[in-house]
DNA sequence: CCACTAGATTTGATCGATCAAACCTTTTCG
DNA sequence: CGAAAAGGTTTGATCGATCAAATCTAGTGG
């Protein structure tokens, strides 16, 4: 029943340029040409050939083209281990959402690991030098990231998700990045909760320096600046600084707590912190985490989704613009999070 | 700095094997034979080639290889869409194993998605026939799967992760496939609870027929209706069966206590389940989920979790066998996965 | 002492597609 | 009317590695 996606060619060799040329009565330049630059090939003529691969079921051999051409449209990208527990699936689903995007553009994704930054330049040229992969994404890059300081060196493109922290990019146009505006993220959850009516808003985020961190904890700060009616004294006390993980956002809020400091609600710098604080505080007060995890969602803890397609799309984007488009299109790409609300308010008035 | 990772060909062509023969004083072929027959050259000469090799920093080009050997050392799979939740982690962490495993045997992993099973054959057949990939791993299979029929019937290597319920696989010795034993699972989880003393364990899986579910169940029941001293008919008012989902379980346990059922525990068929399972009761009754997922970690679930790392090993394993080793090997490997342990008994003496 | 074999290395051909340049028509225009 | 240009298509060469068969060298036995 199956049978029938069954190609003409079952054992045999596959059809190639020369074959297709040969039915269409033309020259395997010819065929190429179809394939390659349709512009060229006077339309009667294309259709002729392109009937004829059609009727053969052809299909260009992507190593002998990329052995011909020297590329691969095959982009690379290292897939983290597996350390990162919940806010690993962040990392899983931006991949999720690059290999189908990839899959539209007509690319590849290969995936390999690397115990260490200079085991990851050391397979990255391996798979460049091979033709294998002629285009890197990067991610978890960090401030003097040996990585992209190398790919600028050698020239080979590549493009980040997550901003080159602390860098003045600008000044290395090769530099291309995607990242999601953490800031815009915070904020949008602190104003969803000053709206609700709360004033007394905690962020529970991480340690700094942290760029990642230091740009959501901004996001809460600005809007609470400028619409809580809050001191800064008391905006200080109100900031929580753990490192990253269930337990510890819990003693953070019970800290907090027997402190005697009071306060209406919590944003996050992770769902980790914000499951912790739920864990603790229980559905009455609201808790907001970050990056809209699958337990996130399962728990029914508040948060803020990171737009994944639409970075794997930039991304993409990016990386497929040549030096032509470079000067006309902008090289760095900034995108809004979006916030997904399921706490609910019991028997309090908002306002 | 990092600038010593850098070759010594900057800029220019990379080195062939052309290159690496005139420097060590032999021919193309001779440099080939190095690499890919070590055994048929003279230990010296292959010495004089290999610093060589080293000298020019020369790496096989991979196109060029697969343009004439026809193989690509690259195993493809299938990325499954997102709409797992919870569970989709445990793909994700076999993703990850795979890559890894398959890094310390030089094979790569590519990636691609598929709308349904028949534009997945589609996929499967372009990169096949591109020399892009030579073998495919398969996960969610279910029965009567297209994929496996098709792939058998082309030829084309593979191997599943799942077994191919309801089929006689012994009937087709080309079917190679590994999966996880969940009865084995169930009946450890089992086994622990009635140690610590519970009776009335409680089984919340999945409707049947199932075919992973089925067996998960069975391991329950196996090791209930050998040790707990419970009728027939008290076991199957302990066996609930609901979708998959965190509410699902929830409702199901509340509905149980409605009823009037008493229980000392629960052995889950998913870390879904397991969750609402352990919302509802809270900690004084122990719960037991499956796949441990980072969500059971996180809020502190015991769970089965699965060897990801020996399962791919064992894929790769059972790929990489040619014929002749075929017939001494399995073709199936049945992994027993491990029990991990959360919960705490509170008050309560175990026995 | 030479034919003969096994071992080691080299040469010629090839995988399939694309680049670069040559080639043929037809059209344009001084 | 003929040269030059533009449009289409074909031929020759090449990408880098490996296969298949040829060649060369040293060692063996009759």
């Amino acid at each position: 029943m199956v049978k029938a996606v069954s190609g003409p060619n079952r054992d045999s060799r596959l059809p190639t340029v020369l074959d297709v040329g040969r039915l269409a009565g033309v020259s395997r330049q010819t065929v190429s040409n179809v394939l390659n630059s349709p512009d060229v090939v006077k339309p009667e003529t294309r259709a002729r050939v392109e009937s004829a691969i059609a009727d053969l079921g052809y299909r260009t051999h992507a190593s002998a083209r990329r052995l011909r051409t020297r590329r691969s449209s095959t982009i690379g990208i290292r897939l983290d281990s597996i350390t990162n527990g919940i806010s690993g699936s962040v990392h899983d689903g931006f991949l999720h959402a690059l290999t189908e995007q990839a899959d539209v553009r007509g690319l590849r994704i290969l995936l390999f690991t690397a115990t260490d930054p200079l085991d990851e330049i050391r397979q990255i040229r391996r798979m460049h030098e091979g033709s294998d992969v002629d285009a890197f994404v990067l991610t978890s890059t960090k401030f003097g990231d040996p990585r992209t300081e190398w790919l600028i060196d050698h020239g080979i493109p590549f493009v980040t998700f997550g901003r080159p922290w602390g860098v003045d990019d600008t000044s290395d146009p090769t530099y291309r990045w995607v990242d999601v505006d953490g800031r815009v993220g915070t904020r949008l959850a602190t104003e969803h909760l000053l709206a609700e009516g709360d004033r007394r808003i905690v962020y529970l985020g991480w340690p700094s320096p942290s760029g990642t961190g230091d740009d959501r904890r901004s996001g809460w700060r600005e809007a609470m600046e400028r619409s809580s009616g809050l001191t800064r004294r008391e905006l200080d006390e109100l900031e929580l600084r753990v490192e990253d993980g269930v337990s510890g956002g819990r003693e953070a809020i019970r800290g907090l707590a027997q402190r005697g400091v009071a306060f209406d609600a919590i944003v996050c710098a992770s769902d980790s912190l914000g499951l912790g604080a739920l864990l603790l505080v229980g559905p009455d007060i609201p808790v907001i985490g970050y990056d809209n995890t699958p337990v996130a969602e399962a728990v029914g803890l508040s948060s803020i989704e990171q737009p994944l397609g639409a970075v794997a799309e930039a991304v993409l984007e990016l990386l497929g613009a040549t030096s032509a488009e470079d000067i006309s299109r902008a090289r760095h790409r900034l995108i809004d999070p979006r916030l997904i609300v399921r706490h609910r308010r019991i028997g309090r008035a908002p306002g």
